[in-house]
DNA sequence: TAGATTGTTAATCGATTAACAATC
DNA sequence: TAGATTGTTAATCGATTAACAATC
């Protein structure tokens, strides 16, 4: 098993690191599973991907598998949590307490594995003070003041799209690390900012797309 | 403005289909702005990506400028529209009626664009009864005769992992033409179904991975 | 007309797949 | 050892970008 340093590459396509978490996903089920050992070929067929693709993926940041044996699954799961940096600790301030936010808030597994919310901030009267997922909701005017008080890793946006970017703004200028993005909006964030986005309107746009053109060809 | 017929192509890339509904969101912005013309080099520093890629993409579905002109706002966006296949209401049933499910049941946009839940069920006793967004959770044993009574276009799957695929296969045996999917699971659907996924967590995961990686390049 | 911008072809770039020597 | 499977290089495939003739 051999880790490769970032000196080693050029960059990490993001194709790859979208299919990275997916890897991580099947292994912890097999690992759940005591599934001890799997091959590229194996796995590859589990997943649905071909298994030139996941050797080609792994190979970026080492090498973790055994000639004539393949992966121990445990040690491969390890390595790819050790990668996507599950195994340290983030926390986050959640920005929109309406019903997404609700939802997130609640999710069970971000604390789990490390992703802890901590501060909750809303702009309506009647959300202020209210309890989501253990938290209080506090007025987003304070949110400056605290992540000067108490920085975080990632800031949760939730909001309606209008008020994203002023939110996106703060949020930088507050130290984060990266943003998590759920308002419809193309954000623009200082370049030390790392940027992720769900944009569940577009998702449903492209799921609407591939059913009305289903006859025809589409890759 | 013409037209292109489905036999022209051989087949539309993902990620066009991805970007599509990216530009008609800035195309509906700039309509409600009432903008009357845009040219590609405008929509693209708007967007931030290249002209060549705007013209490139809208190319695969007809001619839709003018030479020495641009865009026609409102009529790119309305042919947009139409390719989305926004233009046509599509039934939705919603399976799981947690946090997520509420979120989306509330979300008042999918109405507006035609995308109308009409049937939420959920497992849970407590659940089964409750009145969300205007519409009465039922029992999901009656999943599969509701389907036949009235079919729906798209199925919500926002259950836990592990009855998503048996809620997928009812759902497709019950004849939707689309599974939206929220369960972080990889879903088995047949040829003649298509699956959308939204896996949030692993949305988490790569954007674990950007902040870790930061000082590192990736593409 | 002159200038601007499209639609499309050609060139480049990058990602995926195939193949195979190395080796457990 | 023989068989299996990795890690990596080479070949292929596809997507993006550049360039430009057509034309509004």
């Amino acid at each position: 098993m051999t880790r490769r340093t970032p000196k080693d590459r050029e960059g990490i396509p993001l194709a790859v690191i979208k299919r990275l978490p997916i890897y991580y996903r099947h292994l912890t089920e097999l690992s759940d599973k005591e599934v001890e050992r799997i091959s590229s070929r194996e796995l590859a067929e589990k997943i649905g991907v071909t298994q030139s693709q996941i050797r080609q993926d792994l190979s970026l940041f080492g090498s973790f598998g055994q000639q004539g044996y393949g992966y121990r699954v445990d040690e491969l799961r390890i390595e790819i949590e050790r990668i996507l940096g599950l195994d340290r600790r983030a926390d986050m301030v959640l920005v929109g307490a309406g019903h997404l936010g609700r939802a997130l808030a609640n999710y069970p597994n971000f604390k789990k594995r490390g992703f802890n919310i901590i501060a909750i901030f809303d702009c309506s009267p009647e959300v202020i003070g209210q309890i989501i997922g253990g938290v209080r909701v506090q007025d987003v005017q304070e949110l400056e003041d605290s992540l000067l008080r108490r920085p975080v890793k990632i800031g949760i946006i939730t909001t309606p799209e209008d008020v994203a970017q002023g939110i996106a703004d703060v949020l930088a200028k507050g130290g984060v690390e990266g943003i998590w993005n759920f308002a419809p909006a193309t954000l623009r964030v200082p370049d030390d900012v790392v940027l992720e986005n769900v944009h569940v309107g577009e998702s449903l746009m492209a799921l609407s797309f591939k059913i009305e053109h289903k006859g025809e060809l589409y890759k």
